[in-house]
DNA sequence: TCCTTAATGTGTTAATAGTACATATTGTAC
DNA sequence: GTACAATATGTACTATTAACACATTAAGGA
């Protein structure tokens, strides 16, 4: 696509004087991630001079032919190794000088992986996960990104069966509170929390107890098939699906 | 800025190469506004040869050196004259192929305006409110763009306290209720619905009475001054107003 | 003036969801 | 086999939601 291309609209007519094309548009992905009870992102040392030894969020610039729904994916893909994984677009982040190199505007994203998929392969040695709490300062204006993805993770958990796509297959339902909890940030009743998940109807009783564990092991469950097809998507690929 | 600025990181150093910045930003805005128990919006026609006969949103190109969120801001004030609106960024669309014209990402707001407003004034003349049951079709992907606005619209105004920018100040709980209904699409009980917004503390009975009405008159109320001024703040108000 | 009409204004009950809390059971480790 | 620690389950109380019926007030016409 040439910058001279055939503009038609007026509004679109203007851009060619006053350079609106010198924008730049990236995304940011915040990869949540499940260990050691605690939940985590994964971060990368920011490479500019102005955020030495601060971490950043993993991101690009969307390509010219990239519809920018596939930019996070692609990110996800070259950084993890994994596809297939939970993309849900947030906000997008428009300051004018959030970025110091120039003017990039950012669409953020959250995703959910779980940290022991075999196929999951960090190759890139500064790319690492950081515990959530521990993170008080972030390069650009990636902590406010991080918080705003939180709080919309938070807000979506209650709802929406996405949580399972942070653990493996089969789980007992203490390690699914022990994550609930983890990303809420409080403590839960083991009853009740019990009697709202069974009432929700996401989980099959497996028949399957923990194995290895130095205690009483508990039963195993794992996210209905259906569900765990539906909650497996892209935004993209669930919009598509919507359309059809 | 020039596009031939100091770029620092390595993945804008591939910018410049491949030219990222052929991407051009946009913003559309969906303007609720509520008339003849009916919820509206502000549309026009089309100026594209591709849609004619087809409304489109309001929207307009990001300028190089505006903020993201202040471009609806500018957009509601050029054309209708309002000011302190209640803004919602909503979603950014980013297909290959939404703009006929080119790569133009857009970023979707929502905003809810007094159509009776002392301050509103639409000059051009092809810009009009249509009804939201009505718009079957709309330019680009605004029909896409609208519903997703509707549908955000719909998750908040049973949490929050923002309806209210739809009606003048002094209202009955009556046109209340036809306003939920017509933006929720449902019919609801009077009396459980009367409960609900008491029960919410957001209302102050004004001690006054409807007049000119052509049947028992209902009592008025207002909202509370303190809510008044917070949902009348646009994103970036309220952001910057969590940040201080 | 009185009666009809149409809308406002309020209360009760049943069902459902949510919260607080106690006891029995099972496997591990000593 | 006994102490321990974690799983597993049930019950009473409260708050929220949903369904539903009747009295009241002003307008308008006979």
């Amino acid at each position: 696509m040439s910058k001279r291309l055939q503009l038609k609209t007026a509004e679109i007519e203007k851009a060619t004087h006053i350079e609106y094309f010198n924008i730049a548009l990236s995304v940011d992905c915040v990869i949540f991630g499940y260990e050691d009870k605690q939940l985590k992102v994964l971060v990368q040392k920011s490479d500019l001079a102005e955020f030495q030894g601060l971490y950043s969020l993993l991101g690009d610039l969307v390509r010219p032919n990239e519809d920018l729904d596939d930019a996070p994916y692609r990110v996800l893909s070259d950084r993890t190794g994994l596809r297939d994984v939970y993309l849900e677009q947030v906000h997008t982040f428009g300051g004018l000088n959030r970025h110091p190199s120039g003017r990039v505007v950012t669409t953020a994203y959250y995703s959910l992986i779980d940290v022991c998929h075999h196929a999951l392969q960090i190759t890139e040695h500064d790319v690492h996960w950081h515990a959530i709490n521990d993170l008080k300062n972030l390069a650009f204006d990636h902590k406010l990104i991080l918080d705003t993805c939180l709080e919309r993770l938070r807000q979506q958990v209650m709802e929406e069966p996405i949580v399972f796509n942070l653990l493996q297959e089969k789980f007992s339902l203490r390690q699914l509170q022990d994550l609930y909890e983890a990303i809420l940030g409080v403590e839960l009743d083991r009853r009740n929390f019990r009697k709202r998940i069974t009432l929700k109807n996401w989980l099959v009783d497996l028949n399957e107890m923990e194995e290895d564990v130095p205690h009483r092991p508990g039963k195993l469950y794992k996210l209905r098939t259906q569900l765990r097809r539906e909650y497996r998507m892209s935004d993209k690929q669930r919009m598509q699906k919507m359309v059809v």
